[in-house]
DNA sequence: GCAAAAGTGTTGGTTATACACCCATGT
DNA sequence: ACATGGGTGTATAACCAACACTTTTGC
């Protein structure tokens, strides 16, 4: 054992919470645990942090790791630091929560990682550890945070349409939007782009696709623009 | 050095900005830093967490310890990993914030402790680690945490008029409110109880003094009303 | 031609903002 | 009597909520 301190330290690891958005559904990532403590039980990916890397690095590296997911949209949400959240010894927890576009990994993550699959926020197994207040709290996080932040672009492809996006509210705020007044005030914001390209391959007729300017909106924050839903 | 682990583990600790509010500015608690690194800093108070303790008690513990304040509001803020924070080893801090009411607290935390002192948050010294980053993260969070969630009134006396809580919110917010529209939205919102009391010790009309009614604002909440200011 | 979703305005109610004077108290 | 802050109402503008029909497209 080669690393030795005055006083005894907790273990330091990352979780995270995340979330990718079905058509219908609002999804969460998780992986089967494949030693004890808990062997077997679904869990949030995560794992010990490095000496030498940052939180957020521990987050991505053990993100990639263990569903094979790259360049999401990820967020420090909470630590957890319960006197026995780990039966074999204190362990710390930094919590995080990603957005992912579904849409770009829904393959991947099933194939790249032995184990991790999607599961509906309304229908989750029993998780590992307390990962099911971690998942409570960061579903609160989300829930709280896309009101009044431009954060739910995130679950979306990069070009989608206005019903897209509603549905995408709706399901996340768990209530009926008012198609005409959505769509009145986010077009309102000037933040989205309509693009000269419609949807594909529906049997019915097309809907205009719109992108998100991320561009333009820091230019609005800076002029004390804050977002609402 | 009796506490070996297999792999090398980051140092734990906790750290606080803890607010106070003054007759017209807001305050900030620091402590002035007897050892190195950085001696003679000012530093916002904290220390390493026990293997034994909750975060939260972790920081309700060197609160006391170090600056004398007990009871009061706090939350957790951000964890802060970077990896040279601390110039001797790796040091993960959990950072907290911390309101307290200035008029029951000054005097202790004048004397208990032997170099704590109140800085306004627009002239602070230099501090010590990251400790500007942390500062900056806890105000922002307290500007925009104040505007919706009931978290203020922990900066005021339990009895207040209401030309105070509109400064508060005026000194926080740092912009000006009108007098008639925020009696009407507060009082509106049916927190407040008007208490049979008046200032004393006035050189003009004495004010009606108000409390904040907390057990009614649970109630509001469940009901699914929000606060905002 | 029919099924399915896209797209589009108006009205009434509520809420937010701007604004100024008289009152009570202590010195 | 004067200085200081306490306390109060109204009118206008902005915003929000409710609501239904026509258009386009693929089958």
């Amino acid at each position: 054992m080669p690393f030795s301190y005055e006083y005894a330290r907790p273990a330091l690891t990352v979780d995270c919470a995340v979330f990718g958005l079905d058509e219908q559904d609002l999804q969460v990532l998780l992986i089967r645990r494949g030693q004890e403590p808990y062997e077997g039980r679904w869990a949030l990916p995560g794992g010990f942090v490095h000496v030498d890397e940052t939180l957020d690095e521990a987050a991505l590296r053990e993100l990639e790791e263990e569903t094979g997911l790259r360049k999401v949209y990820l967020e420090q949400l909470y630590t957890f630091g319960g006197i026995d959240r780990d039966p074999r010894e204190r362990v710390v927890t930094v919590a995080y929560y990603a957005l992912v576009k579904l849409s770009d990994h829904k393959v991947k993550a099933a194939t790249d990682a032995a184990d991790a699959a999607w599961f509906d926020v309304n229908d989750l197994p029993e998780l590992a550890f307390d990962h099911r207040e971690i998942f409570e709290v960061a579903l609160a996080r989300l829930k709280g945070k896309v009101r009044y932040q431009p954060i739910g672009f995130e679950l979306l492809p990069r070009k989608f349409t206005l019903t897209q996006l509603q549905r995408m509210y709706e399901t996340i705020l768990e209530r009926k939007l008012d198609k005409r007044n959505f769509r009145k005030k986010i077009l309102g914001m000037d933040l989205l782009v309509a693009l000269d390209e419609v949807q594909k391959d529906v049997a019915h007729r097309a809907a205009r696709l719109y992108k998100f300017d991320d561009r333009r909106y820091r230019k609005l924050v800076k002029q004390g623009f804050s977002f609402e839903i």
